[in-house]
DNA sequence: TACTATATAGTAGTCTATCCTATTTGTTCG
DNA sequence: CGAACAAATAGGATAGACTACTATATAGTA
């Protein structure tokens, strides 16, 4: 049972790893350790990490690694779009490779970023000013305010 | 006309400013000349303008005025509920006054912030995993992508 | 007017992100 | 395979956006 469990994630992690290949062969972009390791770590992760975090990963398997090298790599992949910026109040910016359906609620006073999924926030409708006019690239609602944890520590 | 418009405009700005004296007064805040003219700028300005940009204003007025106190206000400005800072994707922290029900698109690439008011993104109904846990301060629907002036620079 | 807590100016420091350049490495093609 | 070249990286410098610190000034008040 834990093994099938082990095995099915692995797998899992394994055809997104894939996927980024293919992905990163379409876009011209060498496959190199250093991006491959970016991407795991930033799939691993259910934090919405910052590149600082990304690179005390990273530098676990790989010593040499520098912040610039994991700062260019997290925004190529929000470029070519298998990860993207985390919306937020102007703090530093926050990660996420999970490009299934979801919304976050970010806490103001510990910047922790929760996931949520609420259907009605799935699939909305751009008002015409706005769609005829721009480019859309990314859509979603954003709840913020103060965490159980948070709101707990006040009192 | 003319005088007229400028009259209801300005005796429209002088009612805010009466109501955030008030409001200062309520949170046991000081009525100084720094923290007036850092509202009025930011009510005067429609490009949801950064500290920065709020800084080069008052200093026309207030020559001596500090950063540090621009940012301290615009952060109590937030604090005290008359005013907010806009979401974004992990750039430099915006402002806004205007509490009136809109909406915000973000260019990606200028980072200019356009209002917009679509009715039915107002009043959104947050899912209970959310209300049930956590402090509600804000909520609202993001949109970002590539403004009509950028998208023309690229072709 | 005198007192006190709050706010400010000026500056130093921190944190995040980007730029620069010499070196390395992935990919292509013969 | 084994060059050749463009792309990517490491490491350090630089820039930008806050944030902390402290002595001075000032708004509120009695
Ligand atoms: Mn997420
Ligand atoms: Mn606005
Ligand atoms: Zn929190
Ligand atoms: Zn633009």
């Amino acid at each position: 049972m834990l093994g099938e469990k082990g095995n099915s994630k692995s797998s899992e992690m394994q055809k997104k790893m894939g996927d980024f290949v293919a992905k990163c062969r379409q876009n011209g972009l060498k496959i190199t350790p250093q991006r491959m390791a970016v991407y795991r770590a930033l799939l691993e992760s259910k934090e919405h990490p910052s590149a600082e975090m990304i690179f005390r990963t990273v530098k676990e398997v790989f010593p040499s690694v520098s912040l610039d090298t994991v700062n260019r790599t997290l925004l190529t992949l929000d470029e070519i779009g298998v990860a993207f910026i985390v919306e937020g109040s102007g703090d530093s910016k926050r990660y996420d490779a999970n490009l299934g359906d979801h919304q976050h609620f970010k806490c103001v006073k510990c910047k922790r970023i929760v996931d949520f999924h609420h259907k009605p926030f799935d699939n909305i409708k751009v008002p015409k000013s706005i769609g005829e006019n721009f480019i859309v690239l990314r859509k979603t609602v954003y709840i913020e305010g103060i965490c159980d944890l948070c709101a707990k520590k006040q009192n």
